[in-house]
DNA sequence: ACGAGCGCCTGTCGGC
DNA sequence: TGCCGACAGGCGCTCG
């Protein structure tokens, strides 16, 4: 499911607050419970129960598709993979089905990640910075310039839908915003990253920014049962249009397979680059 | 360096 | 209605 969007939404909502959420900032932990054992990827189950009961939380924060929930001595790190969520909801309700881990606090609520699929996966990290070492740059940032994204991408001799789709490359991008960032780009997912010019590069990195931005706006995008309260779904312009006329010039989009995932565009605006 | 194939899991949808 | 395959917002691994 999620991608920089929905993570970042999720996270400005548990820092805030929403109309049917609470922040969660200040809440004192009391206990939590694992239900999936693979979901926590670090430390023990016990040694993951006795650090974080007594901590309080301090913040509430986003790097890539991770979300960072600070503490007063660790950082609990989530992936929320295809299909996580997280539920801030009273500790006395009945655990839903698909709840792997939930944290309890002293005001009787509860924070619980609920993930049919059992990708998602949380740690509790005195540093976090390890696991992030590897990880692209933040799309939004301004470091990341035009022209640096261009010399990034001349040196790949790889197509553009799996580059975008590396995290270690530029990291927060999902199958989702990849399309529609290409789309709006006007670039054929299967071109070469080393063949565009630095027009293009600088095109392309508006075209990300445009898409994720749009998307934060909107709250994320929401199609099924996984995540719900964002409406970016409703301003697609190729994801799951398979077959309907392209905004812009009426061709049906086309989906084809790169990299084993599902790729929507349209063929007439997004021509492979030559070389 | 790069792509393909597969594993991890559950749920939904379309075709027959 | 039931069965069966395709497919899903991700990512880590192995193998050429």
């Amino acid at each position: 499911m999620p991608e920089l969007p929905e993570v970042e939404t999720i996270a400005r909502h548990l820092r805030q607050g929403n109309a049917e959420t609470p922040a969660i900032v200040g809440w004192y932990i009391t206990g939590a419970e694992l239900r999936w054992e693979r979901t926590l990827a670090e430390p023990s189950p016990a040694d993951f129960l006795r650090r974080i009961t007594g901590q309080r939380i301090t913040g509430v924060g986003r790097r890539a598709k991770y979300l960072l929930i600070c503490l007063d001595q660790d950082t609990l790190v989530i992936h929320l993979r295809m299909s996580g969520d997280l539920r801030v909801e009273n500790a006395s309700d009945p655990p839903a089905l698909h709840h792997r881990l939930w944290l309890n606090f002293e005001n009787g609520s509860r924070l619980a990640f609920n993930d049919p699929r059992k990708f998602g996966r949380i740690w509790l990290l005195r540093d976090p910075a390890p696991l992030f070492a590897k990880l692209g740059p933040e799309p939004l940032e301004g470091q990341l310039t035009p022209d640096g994204f261009h010399a990034l991408l001349n040196g790949r001799r790889r197509q553009l839908k799996p580059l975008l789709l590396d995290q270690t490359f530029l990291a927060g991008i999902g199958n989702i915003y990849a399309d529609e960032s290409l789309h709006r780009a006007g670039l054929h997912p299967q071109s070469l990253a080393s063949s565009l010019s630095p027009e293009q590069s600088a095109r392309l990195l508006a075209a990300i920014r445009q898409a994720l931005t749009t998307g934060i706006e909107r709250n994320g995008a929401s199609i099924d049962w996984v995540y719900r309260g964002g409406d970016f779904q409703n301003y697609f312009q190729v994801y799951d249009r398979r077959g309907k006329p392209c905004y812009t010039c009426g061709t049906p989009i086309e989906r084809i397979t790169v990299g084993q995932r599902g790729t929507h565009y349209c063929p007439t605006c997004q021509r492979p680059t030559e070389g």
